[in-house]
DNA sequence: TCCGATTTGTACGTATGTATT
DNA sequence: AAATACATACGTACAAATCGG
């Protein structure tokens, strides 16, 4: 059963895959400018709405930006970021793109009642149970990545096997609970490994420590809540950077 | 010169305006469920088009969700967010909107020669001179924010007077360069007072402590770096908060 | 200073497809 | 199967900014 659902893309998506091979292909020092609407409109063979769609979409992402009368320009330092704080990829992958061999352990995991703050975090009962696995990400065997993920068990269909835990979470409720994780909410804030014993042996922080800490939850398709996660980055080894909007009002 | 420029809104942050109003005017735990974009736009006054625009964006910031077939969602919790990390407000606005009474000190202010490092950041050679503007913000009295601005000399039009090292940095280059930040790209990582001088006598550290930091380069409205900020957060005032998109490709 | 060409911004309209109930 | 609601794609008209002559 692991056939991939055959999903054409759309014509929007194809759109902008072909304008990012475009601007890989640039030289970005002496010129970058894009062609003009009508012209991309032209030689991809498709509306100027959907160019226009398209080219939006990546200043959204504040990959281009757009000044009337004059053109679209390509963002050369947007291109130089790697791991974009404001996207959650899956943690193996995250030291992987940040250049690193990455390899999981897992230090615990449990199944017990959730208590009355994570139960209020994922919509369910105090009482009701949950799976809470505790894991170590390491970067060239440097522990980089700890984390504490907390999910109902009764999301899950089939019974847990030992080889899950180390499976990515997000495909493991997949398989066993057919939630897709789309999206979550995050607090941002430090932890220091001296007034945490969890932190400071998952970190052998001989000296304190300061780690980068998200407490996040996780919403499936429907909007509802279905995974809690504590983060702890060690931000030598993992570089967050962030594009901000400035909303200044002039 | 204060006279505020007339700024007509687009019909499309109008209907967005409108939305907003509606959203907070709505019971959200009876039902967090929009009228259809058709009675929208009727009730607008708007075409569908327009009202497909502004909900598609509000879909981006993440403030509603929107399924096919189904209709369109309020994201409930979502609202209850105060402080974005990706969107930068001005410091002591921030400050405020965590709740907090706000206050500045102006720590020092210098002129001298940029550097190697910083003037690749601000586009400039090593030797033009820039302005540094050592600040800190209080909540309650507290230090919340510890902040280092730099920026090319040569950008002001008019010398400095010496209020203005209070004013917001923003402003500054507004009033006296004719500059708008409108983004910045921001390394993000964690400080430990422990291990920098400056940050212990700004946070009055007794015991190692750990700071949010990030150290930004600011560019104007034609994509120009004029400003690099170092900014240290004690988290324990500013709670930032962060919605991400998953970006796992099932 | 003004004009026209270029380029993006805003708004409206319409047709068809797809998911949900 | 039909009705509803959002998704995708094309097209058009006009406004506003920019720049060269």
């Amino acid at each position: 059963m692991n056939i991939r659902k055959i999903k054409t893309k759309s014509l929007n998506e194809q759109v902008r895959d072909s304008l990012y091979e475009y601007i890989r292909s640039m030289d970005l020092n002496k010129n970058n400018q894009l062609p003009s609407e009508d012209i991309l409109a032209e030689q991809l063979g498709v509306s100027i709405t959907t160019v226009r769609n398209a080219l939006n979409t990546l200043s959204q992402e504040n990959l281009i930006f757009r000044k009337q009368g004059k053109g679209t320009f390509v963002n050369k330092e947007v291109l130089a970021i790697k791991i974009q704080l404001n996207s959650a990829p899956e943690f193996g992958q995250l030291i992987e793109e940040s250049g690193y061999d990455s390899e999981v352990e897992v230090v615990s995991h449990s199944i017990k009642p959730a208590g009355e703050e994570l139960a209020e975090k994922l919509e369910i009962s105090p009482e009701d149970k949950v799976v809470r696995v505790e894991k170590i990400f390491y970067a060239d065997g440097k522990p980089a990545i700890y984390c504490i993920d907390s999910y109902p068990e009764k999301i899950l269909l089939e019974p847990l096997t030992d080889g899950d835990y180390e499976k990515p979470v997000f495909q493991m409720l997949l398989e066993k609970g057919k939630r897709k994780v789309l999206r979550d909410t995050a607090d941002v804030f430090t932890s220091i490994t001296s007034e945490d014993e969890h932190l400071k042996r998952a970190f052998k922080a001989d000296r304190p420590k300061a780690l980068l800490t998200c407490h996040s939850v996780n919403y499936d398709q429907d909007n509802r809540a279905i995974l809690q996660v504590q983060e702890y980055y060690d931000t030598d080894l993992i570089k967050f950077s962030i594009l901000r909007k400035k909303d200044i009002h002039y």
